[in-house]
Formats: structure tokens, sequence, C-alpha cells
DNA sequence: GCGATTAATATGAAATTTCATATAATATCG
DNA sequence: CGATATTATATGAAATTTCATATTAATCGC
């Protein structure tokens, strides 16, 4: 399996542009791990987007659209079409807020539930797989700097 | 503003399970940050992946389609045709590989060339700005981890 | 309380992305 | 050397995601 290089008379010095950049560390390592337990969600028949619904609403249950699609990190007008989808299968249900028609109201249902544990569980599970790889300090330092950034990002 | 706020009568603690969860953190972060300076570049009249192409080939240029591919993190045909696009635009030419026929490489055009470096100086400042609002040594913390996951992921 | 503005969700069309597979070239193994 | 397996890219259909906007409800200023 013959190494991509350089191709005909390229300089080998390899550290490219991407290697030392942080938005993109930030995305390939997030786009590599997810993508090892999406793997496993699929499995379960979960796709990625209601995978992230189900572990939003574990812990939020009842959340509104709107604030379902940020956390999830989805738009809104797709967000809406997981839930439709998630509602014919019956892993949620929609109930309008009682203080705000227009406001509408996300519930896991018992199944919805069940399988919301199941995969958190293996959530967690893999995550103490991927961060026993690191040692302690850069585990917690990691997570740290990340909530704090998030903290900034978000306000 | 009223918040949004767990309905009826649910509990008020909030930490949901994602809120702690590193693969949420990673995400939720990338999301966020690379949010921020894709506006950039799409007010410049390039798509994402686009620029993902253009960062990888400043310093890679004449990388084949499949690696080209795996490091901008997107799935083979869809970089295909990424790169139609790129070389109707006249930002990129393919050019296939002496030694093996079968590759197809592919090299940043004079317009090309001139259009990645001013986004890779641009995402240069952008990034300075991000982690200017971390400590140094939290910056740094952070991205030897990152790398040294990557690294791991890679292999 | 009324008109104007803003907020929350839904909808359909358009654009993007993925999936399965075709095609062509190289590598491997007897 | 020839048959088989593997690798690299391309292609078209299907699925997903986004965009623009419609609809309905609430809030704000007067």
């Amino acid at each position: 399996m013959p190494e991509d290089i350089t191709p005909p008379d390229g300089p080998v010095e390899s550290t490219s542009f991407v290697d030392g950049y942080l938005l993109y560390l930030l995305a390939s390592v997030s786009h590599h791990v997810s993508g090892q337990f999406h793997a496993h969600v699929r499995e379960q028949g979960v796709r990625v987007p209601e995978w992230r619904v189900l572990a939003t609403l574990h812990g939020q249950d009842g959340a509104m659209i709107t604030t379902l699609a940020r956390i999830s990190l989805l738009e809104q007008s797709h967000l809406t079409k997981i839930v439709d989808q998630m509602a014919q299968r019956g892993l949620v249900t929609r109930r309008p807020d009682p203080a705000d028609a227009r406001r509408v109201r996300v519930f896991l249902t018992e199944e919805g539930k069940a399988v919301a544990m199941r995969l958190v569980d293996d959530a967690r599970a893999h995550e103490a797989e991927v961060m026993g790889r690191l040692s302690a300090e850069e585990a917690s330092a990691l997570k740290s700097v990340l909530q704090k950034m998030l903290a900034r990002l978000e306000s």
C-alpha cells in the first residue's frame, strides 16, 4: 500500500496548513470520534440526527423545537422533519405548550426513553474508552477548555 | 426574551447528559467556531467543502482524490463532484498520475492558489482571535491533546 | 385594544450529500 | 503469464439537508 506522496518533484516537508489549524483539529477529531459512535448508533437502527435528539431530550425532556435544534446542532426546519419521523416511529410525542400556543414541546415516549437510555449508556462507555487513552490531566483539561469555549460561543 | 424552561412541573437541576459529554463538546465547539469562519468563507463566494479542499491543497498540492477526501473529511464521490465544480470554476485542474493511471492528482490553478492564500490568511487571523480568548497554556494544551488524539484516530 | 413587529413552527422546492455500483487500472498469486 | 482480487475514480438515483417563505400566535408601542 504505497502512501500518497507529493507528486512529480514536490518538496517533502510535510506539515501542511491544516495539520496545525485549530479548527481543523477540532473538526477532524470530532469527525473521527463521533464517526465511531455513529456507526454503533446506526447499527441500532437510529439515525444520527435522531440520536442527537434523543441525547438532548434525555435530561431535557419537553424541550421546544427551537431549543432542540440549537442544542442538537441541527437547522430548525430539519429538526421539525426529524421530530415528525421520530413521532411516526413512536419515539417522541409533540404537545403544545399551554403557556404559548406557538411552541411545541417534544417529549420522549416510553419507548423513546428506553432507546435513549440504552444509547446514552453506550455513549458513556465509548466516551470512557476514548478518554482512557489520555492521561487524567489531559482528559480533564480538554473537557474544561471545551466547556469554557462553549460558554463563550453560546453567548 | 423568556428562556426556554422545562415545562409544566419538571425538575430544574440542569446539567443534562450532553453538557458533559466529550463527543458533544467537540462537536458543538467545532460547529460554532467553524460556523463563524464558514460565514466568512461563503461571503467570499466559496462553499465550505471547496474551502476544505483549498485548505488541504495549500501545502499538499497535487494530492489524489482519495487523499483529498480523507483529509477534507468528505466522502469520495462527493469530493469528486466538488472537484468537478472547482475545475469548472478554474480553481483546480486534474492531472492523471504518470505512475498510476487510476489516480487523479488535483492541483491548484494560479487563481486557486490566490484564493487559497487569501482564505488561509483569514483563517490564521480568525484562529488567533479564537485562541486569544484562552490562556497560552490552555491553547497549547488543547492543540496538543487534539493532535495526539488525531494521531491515534488516523492509525 | 389595535396595528405593527417579532417569535415559533411547518412546508415545499432546491441544493447537497450519500449509497450502490460501474469502469478502468494495477497488484497479487499460482 | 493469466486469472483473480484490489484500488481509484466516476456516475446516477435516492436520501438528506437547507433555503425561502407561509402560517399562526404572542408581544410591543401607542
